[in-house]
DNA sequence: ACATCGCGCAACCATCTAGTTGCATTTTCA
DNA sequence: TGAAAATGCAACTAGATGGTTGCGCGATGT
């Protein structure tokens, strides 16, 4: 938890922003949250228990896999997509660089407040 | 092992959504990531160095502050900004969540794979 | 062999979004 | 008092987004 990741983080958020905008749809974070479950899905799997299209949930996958957080796998005639980790590890680093940065300023004004 | 506790957080993409659609934009994220910063800032002083409108600024802290990251407060004739740290932190609750499913799915595919 | 399942492609549509410009309003300060 | 600064409000545009429907095609099972 305590890796010494400097400034290699602070001006990635040309990287990190893509991830945000896939999660930041309600339906692709159910799919997100299913799929993190292990077992990998096929599209009609994944439109089961869904009021919407497949091509609807086809369309969101597609923006998953394009923001990494997914991968499918053709298997025959059924596509299988599963989770893919890293990106979200990513987000979390990102996120919690930008808590200490905040941390960090309320413990400056704490202290200067104290003087 | 399987606390039936997670309802709690499982079934609240519902709320979480926006606070990553929120982050989803670059112009946004950069924001926030200066916010955390600590110092307060008025718009215009946050579309300085921007090469965007501070008419595009404007939205973009009323998106922030409707999802809940930054507060606005007027001081005369400006309007300062300042960081508010909740919505970030149950995004990374969540976040945590979803990884430690995954985590926890990786783990049992193990030992199945060992037996 | 053939019906069916799962999928991809394409067109289409409505709405949202990011951004602009123009103008009005309030606050500051010389 | 009056100019300039900081903001708000409104209208508008181009393009992205979320969703649908229709059709075609390869894989599957009986």
């Amino acid at each position: 938890m305590s890796q010494k990741r400097p400034s290699t983080i602070a001006l990635k958020w040309r990287t990190h922003a893509p991830v945000f905008a896939a999660l930041g749809d309600e339906t692709r974070l159910a799919l997100v949250v299913k799929l993190a479950g292990g077992r990998p899905y096929s599209i009609s799997q994944l439109t089961q228990g869904s009021r919407l299209t497949r091509q609807a949930i086809s369309k969101h996958l597609r923006v998953l896999e394009t923001a990494g957080m997914v991968q499918s796998v053709r298997a025959g005639r059924e596509n299988l997509f599963r989770f893919s980790p890293r990106p979200m590890e990513g987000v979390k680093e990102y996120l919690d660089f930008v808590s200490q940065q905040w941390d960090r300023a309320l413990s400056r004004l704490k202290a200067f407040v104290e003087t």
